[in-house]
DNA sequence: GCAAGGTC
């Protein structure tokens, strides 16, 4: 009989890896998959068993409404709070589901190697749902490891421990998980609707709220009104002067400054009126300055945004990609506490050759390396360590500039301390003590390799207790407070950690969701400006509820979810009556929202009064008004209409011209740069496109935000099937693309660089040069069939014989035409979506080969109806 | 178009 099979599940590849090589002792076999999966034969309870280990990649699943919450407009926000939600897997193309029920076919057990945290436990019961074992296994044969460190000796030992997965602790993920959503959502959509609905100028999409950015956005407000609201206050110092073995040296005040200018003055006329300094003490102390402990991720990001001026996103980005090359250990830790088992000598060897500080590191492998300092110990991660040595030229000078710093750190923390003699020397003259400290460096220490920390070296002449010295000078400094600067990021990170707002890994998410809202600005020295958004909504909360933007409604959710993990609340009574006060305040802050609405009237112009006139409303004829500002919009002030242009490019009126649909005059959109693509479009269908379905044919909500139409990204006029219209496909595609399923259209007004474009991929034909005008006809190539172009050559630079200007042709078939036309691949709807991923590209490939068999049967039908089509 | 949390 084949020996039982035992399935091992980790949170990540890189664990499932360390496991199986721990319990394998390197001798295991891989195979690729969803993730990969490592086999091998061991002992498990005492039997002779197989192995496989393998990971999922985070979470399975996450959180949604169902569709039919998903419509904003349809939807009140304050049903969501009752709504019903749905679990989706969060990454579908991953496959993990699929991968983790495969894999469990014919195990006997499930052992989870999820994170030992609250996250890593509530996705272990994915991976119980996912593997079948809660339902028709038996659940005695599910068993959580419960590691301390990713090292082989905890990996061995906690298999002689293992216990039961602890359900408490993922449904109070759980309930967070549902609160946070609701909370979130609702908010989120109410004052997006409401304010975009009224103001023309506010230059962000969508108005979020959440119990993390808030806050995050709201330390930024905090000291920006302090800054704002600082009023400098005069005060006075006094410094006497005394010359010594031919230095002059400055003594400090002991009452350091006075706020008043009489006492000050009074005080000065005192020390002046003595002129005698005398010596009333000397003091020397050994100090120290101790070494850092292990770098955990919170640090490495507040160096990296105030040292290295990299933001928090770029610096994990830096990191991820240090640590899965192999140049550094995993990054993403709350450790600082390096495990018992570190292996120092091994991490500092693999630095030796290194040009920069391998001398250094000789150095400290031949004198000893110390001990580190304590630390806190998560039970996460190690700390971020070296690994592999690496120099500029393989790095490139971003990753090598933190990676160095993660070098100098490590080396610091085991380097020994900064040990110097601090003298102090303490005066007295006229009823006034002053004083003067000098430092003396007796060893650098770890600041040898961390200069940046270093104490300067100060040396003070010999004084003897009981002398007098004669002043040189005395002055009475007038100084001014000074206001807080704006909040740099590199605080803001450490009140983020302080008050339990976010986690190692979503910090970085959530100030970058203030920055891309538009809610803060990162200045220079990476300082956190707010917006006169970001100031509105902070104080708009301030006047209604000032809850809502207080780091404590973390912490209150944090508390409340907690008692779940405990076990001593039922998870929905949690969630139920969390969920309860959140709808109070909900409720309250609508009705309230107009004290938000007085701060967002004095900083944003209203809709009616924004934009400049445009084009014609096909409804009511007026003119509608262009608001250019981010979403950019039509807002038609009769018919009190908003409809949403493409963004990322320029809008101007197409000559007038009007939509044989609805009357609506038609717009021309200009892609930047000289190869940008334009296409005109009816604001109308482009909003509500009047063939059923044909928004979402081309994957249009799929595009990303970078070069694509728009939000409701509907229908210009190149993807329109109307049959006589001068600007649709049927008139103005040419032919197939050559590359993909798409259409090559051409461009209206790409004159005198006439080109075609596919309205799919990034292909573009240039047409041919200086040519007067080109355009399409009725008639199609009887061998194609692609659609004859006529084109009217420049008298100067005809190919014609005999001077002939015009000549009509297809650019496949005609010799001339086709020897003149050229393939390029310019700016794509998709250029962005492209260079994420492969795979991304040819699902999308996918979707559009659907959409276009789609659309030819569209085609078809059009055909045959007629026109039937117009109204809408 | 929306939250926050994993991880790539």
């Amino acid at each position: 009989m084949a020996p039982p099979r035992v399935l091992m599940v980790a949170e990540k590849p890189s664990i499932a890896h360390s496991v199986a090589s721990a319990l394998s002792r390197g001798q295991m076999s891989t195979r690729r998959g969803s993730t990969e999966v490592h086999e091998f034969d061991g002992v498990f309870l005492g039997f002779n068993v197989q192995y496989k280990v393998t990971s999922v990649i985070g979470h399975v699943f996450g959180l949604d409404f169902p569709a039919t919450y998903q419509d904003w407009k349809a939807t009140d926000p304050l049903d969501l709070f009752e709504a019903p939600t749905v679990k989706t897997e969060s990454n579908p193309k991953a496959h993990i589901r699929r991968h983790l029920s495969q894999e469990a076919l014919g195990c006997g057990y499930l052992v989870l190697w999820l994170d030992c945290d609250r996250e890593g436990e509530n996705i272990c019961f994915e991976v119980i749902e996912c593997t079948g074992f809660g339902r028709n296994k038996d659940r005695s044969k599910v068993y959580r490891a419960r590691f301390s460190s990713i090292s082989e000796k905890d990996i061995l030992k906690c298999m002689d421990n293992l216990v039961e997965p602890n359900k408490d602790e993922a449904l109070a993920v759980d309930a967070r998980q549902q609160i946070d959503l609701k909370v979130g959502v609702a908010f989120t959509r109410f004052q997006t609707a409401y304010f975009q609905g009224r103001y023309g100028n506010l230059d962000a999409r969508v108005i979020s709220y959440g119990p993390c950015q808030t806050p995050t956005l709201g330390f930024c407000v905090q000291r920006y009104l302090q800054l704002t609201t600082f009023k400098p206050e005069k005060f006075w110092t006094l410094h006497p002067y005394l010359i010594h073995d031919g230095y002059e040296i400055q003594l400090e005040w002991e009452r350091q400054k006075l706020f008043d200018l009489d006492v000050a003055t009074m005080l000065h006329k005192l020390v002046v009126g003595d002129g005698i300094l005398e010596v009333t003490d000397i003091s020397e102390k050994q100090e120290s300055k101790s070494r850092p402990s292990g770098l955990n991720t919170v640090n490495l990001l507040k160096v990296a945004s105030s040292a290295l001026g990299f933001g928090p996103q770029t610096a994990m980005q830096l990191a991820e990609r240090l640590y899965t090359q192999g140049f550094i250990s995993y990054p993403r830790t709350e450790s600082t506490a390096y495990p018992a088992s570190f292996d120092f000598r091994s991490t500092l060897a693999a630095q030796a050759n290194n040009p920069t500080w391998g001398s250094y590191v000789e150095k400290l492998l031949v004198d000893g390396y110390h001990k580190p300092k304590s630390g806190t110990d998560a039970g996460d991660h190690p700390p971020i360590t070296p690994v592999n040595s690496a120099t500029e030229v393989v790095l490139g000078n971003d990753a090598w500039r933190l990676y160095q710093y993660v070098c100098q750190h490590f080396l610091g923390s085991i380097s020994p301390d900064l040990k110097y003699i601090r003298k102090k020397v303490k005066f007295t003259i006229g009823g006034e003590l002053f004083h003067c400290v000098g430092h003396h460096i007796t060893n650098k220490g770890f600041t040898s390799i961390m200069p940046w920390l270093a104490i300067n070296e100060k040396s003070l002449p010999q004084f003897t207790k009981g002398e007098k010295l004669k002043t040189s000078k005395v002055e009475l400094h007038e100084g001014n407070t000074t206001a807080p600067d704006f909040l740099s990021e590199s605080e803001l990170i450490s009140l983020m950690e302080k008050n339990g707002i976010g986690t190692d890994a979503s910090i970085p998410v959530h100030i970058n969701n203030i920055c891309e809202r538009n809610y803060v600005q990162v200045q220079a020295g990476r300082k956190l400006a707010p917006t006169a958004l970001g100031i509105s909504l902070i104080r708009g909360y301030q006047s209604i509820d000032a809850d809502l933007c207080l780091p404590d409604i973390r912490s209150f959710i944090e508390q409340q979810i907690t008692l779940v993990a405990k076990g001593q609340v039922d998870h929905s009574h949690v969630v139920s009556h969390v969920l309860q006060q959140f709808k109070q305040k909900f409720l309250y802050f609508t009705k309230q929202i107009g004290n938000m609405d007085v701060l967002f009237e004095a900083q944003f112009s209203q809709l009616a009064d924004s934009g400049r006139p445009l084009s014609r409303c096909g409804k009511c004829l007026r003119y509608m008004k262009y608001i250019s500002t981010r979403p950019p919009r039509l807002y038609c002030n009769t018919c009190e209409e908003v409809y949403h242009l493409p963004q990322n490019g320029t809008i101007k009126l197409y000559k007038e011209l009007t939509c044989p649909l609805d009357s609506f005059e038609l717009l021309i959109f200009s892609m930047p740069g000289p190869e940008g693509k334009s296409f005109p479009l009816c604001p109308y269908c482009y909003n509500s496109p009047p063939f059923e379905g044909i928004d979402t044919l081309f994957g249009a909500g799929r595009m990303g935000n970078s070069n694509n139409p728009g939000k409701g990204a509907g229908m210009p006029c190149f993807l329109c099937p109307h049959p006589t219209c001068r600007h649709s496909l049927i008139t103005q595609g040419v032919c197939a693309c050559p590359e993909c399923n798409g259409t090559l259209v051409l461009d209206p007004i790409s004159a005198p660089n006439w080109k075609l474009f596919c309205n799919m991929c990034n292909c573009l034909v240039l047409l041919p040069q200086g040519a007067h005008r080109v355009s399409t006809t009725p008639d199609r190539c009887p061998d194609c069939d692609s659609m004859i172009i006529e084109v009217d050559f420049n008298k100067k630079a005809t190919p014609l014989e005999d001077g002939a200007t015009l000549h009509k042709g297809c650019i496949l078939c005609d010799e001339l035409l086709h020897s003149l036309v050229v393939v390029k691949h310019g700016k794509s709807f998709l250029d962005e979506v492209r260079e994420e991923g492969a795979e991304e590209w040819e699902d999308l490939g996918g979707v559009q080969a659907a959409a276009v068999r789609k659309w030819s049967i569209l085609r078809c039908l059009f055909e045959v109806s007629n026109g039937c089509l117009c109204q809408h």
